[in-house]
DNA sequence: CTGTTAGCGCCTTCAT
DNA sequence: ATGAAGGCGCTAACAG
């Protein structure tokens, strides 16, 4: 159904009448205050000096009449909107969720309004997002990682300056920035390496998402490096979701392989682990050591308290909304990502 | 800081002339198609009959120039922006996040594209919020509880139609709806109850919050039902943080007083008394029992799994955005709200 | 069925 | 320092 425009769909009692209350515009206020409608305007944007008593009664007159003007005749004028889109994945992911606080924080004060769309990790529902979002005439677009191919994000910054997370592209309007997700991945492991822990299982992340990707290939590496034989046995495959950690541990333990310890490439597949763990009865972290990835919020709160690698990500959203103010033209303070960090707490133990 | 359109801050080297490439008017695309603008548009909002080969033509032409009808112009002319506000507490808030998704639902493939603002629980700043998306002409409104008074929500609603959940209040262009908290917490304490429990503490809400207060009322009316006296020591304050739930729940230990069970008034205070307890060595639900209250997607995942009220927020969500597109003139299937609904897992016992 | 005309509210030369 | 005039892209009468 598109609803857009079709004047058959009016039907429902709403009083006509009522909705904006006779928009008052720069003539009525250049009306009470005796003046042009130029002179409003150079008030209203610091254009050009006007004398004090003008300024005077007209901002007497902006503050009577309640004036506020209008965004959209000034966007067709000047050709810019003062908002800038955000493609996420998931409204209510809580990694997600912190980034778009980030972001939110970066813009604020700034004159520029968010609006926000999801992609939904699937790179087509992206592109038509982002589609819409364009057909808005944003002034910038952030990406929040998702699957879009790097040309396709090229091809945006076509249009408008564009900052995209969790990958490396760079154009003339294009900026980017990309966690060490590998390096996450490796300290992980390596804590569980250091631990004395030797059969270390893996629940990884969607094939598709190259982020769990590269937490493979940083536990991986890890194991490599400590001489350790990385057994395909010990590595399952989740979908960074509670359910899909529940589903891949029992299926781990049903394999009957032995381990000491599981590296979850995020923190809800961890939950989920946890779960599957204490449903058999394996205590954590007496039994099986466990490290998550993200360091979601509540994280902090399991009991025991999971150990994880914590991502920047508020920092990222912080990050992309400077930048893109930078991109639009305004000069920003820049700011510097810090890196991936073990947060070690109470779910892993000395082997 | 207001960088809004002030022309000195234009610093950062941005290559000039790539962004909207020459914009395509309609203009263009008659041209090209060898009929009028008038023709265009009348093809582009259905308003009238066209002959099939000038659609033909016209529809050709919008796909060769890749045409994209400014909104903005089309927001000037019709007085209609295609776009509605939503004002959220918190961004990051994994309650309010699952009313987003549902509102996302409700509003997919209506054309409407919802614009997000926080109001951080602060009836300042949220008011300052909704006036800043009403400068961008929203077409309407969604306002997810928060502290604005009734009075405020009803002047917001003489400008444009509204929807506030949280609330009972009605008019001409606003509708609400309200889940009965005071149910969901009497279902709660009445579950103890049912269990045998006698001793039964609350961590609070907010004082300020009225969902918290409604949720007290609920305790007080079960232990009251029941022949118990409500003994004021039992009660202590939580801010539905988790962090505030560890205090609260730190200083009801402390305190001395004997309790078997606790209903805390959202699950992340649940979170963070299921941890003070667990810092004490308290067994949960051996020793104390817990009650949380929003089933949280997360809570299914504590150890044990979080029994707690399930509030239908995703509906809500769903519930707002269609009656909003009705208020908006837009015919919908009327959802109806489930109601509330205790959910037993495994933090509580018989006692 | 289709083209012509006239703004929506604002900003920006261009004069003064 | 200020006003008059024109136009951003689109749609809605009004003619034909």
């Amino acid at each position: 159904m598109n609803l857009h425009r079709n004047p058959s769909l009016t039907t429902l009692p709403v009083s006509p009448d009522l909705d904006t209350p006779a928009a008052v515009t720069v003539l009525d206020v250049a009306r009470a205050a005796g003046v042009s409608p130029s002179t409003v305007s150079r008030i209203l944007n610091g254009t050009a000096r006007v004398a004090a008593d003008k300024r005077a009664a007209v901002e007497a007159a902006i503050a009577k009449l309640n004036f506020r003007p209008n965004l959209f005749a000034r966007s067709l004028k000047t050709g810019t909107t003062m908002t800038v889109g955000i493609v996420t994945q998931d409204v209510e992911s809580p990694f997600y969720g912190r980034a778009m606080k980030g972001i939110e924080e970066g813009l604020s004060g700034s004159g520029y309004a968010p609006i926000i769309v999801s992609g939904h990790w699937n790179a087509k529902e992206e592109a038509e997002r982002v589609e819409l979002l364009m057909a808005r005439r944003i002034d910038g677009l952030i990406i929040l990682t998702g699957h879009l191919s790097d040309e396709q994000v090229r091809a945006f910054a076509l249009h408008q300056p564009v900052v995209a997370t969790g990958r490396q592209v760079d154009g003339p309007q294009l900026r980017s920035c990309q966690l060490d997700q590998e390096m996450g991945g490796y300290l992980a492991t390596r804590h569980l390496i250091n631990l004395g822990h030797r059969r270390i299982a893996h629940i990884t992340g969607p094939q598709d998402h190259d982020d769990a990707q590269q937490r493979l290939a940083g536990y991986r590496r890890a194991l490599q490096e400590a001489g350790l034989a990385a057994d395909a046995a010990l590595v399952v495959q989740g979908d960074f979701m509670e359910s899909g950690g529940l589903m891949a541990m029992s299926r781990l333990i049903d394999s009957g392989e032995s381990f000491t310890a599981v590296f979850a490439a995020n923190d809800q597949s961890a939950y989920g682990a946890r779960m599957a763990l204490y449903r058999r009865g394996v205590r954590v972290p007496d039994d099986v050591s466990v490290v998550g990835f993200d360091d979601l919020p509540a994280s902090a709160y399991l009991t025991p308290p999971l150990t994880t690698v914590r991502q920047p990500i508020y920092e990222v959203g912080l990050y992309a909304a400077r930048t893109l103010l930078g991109l639009m033209g305004h000069p920003v303070e820049p700011i510097t990502l810090p890196p991936m960090e073990l947060v070690v707490r109470e779910t892993t133990r000395r082997l």
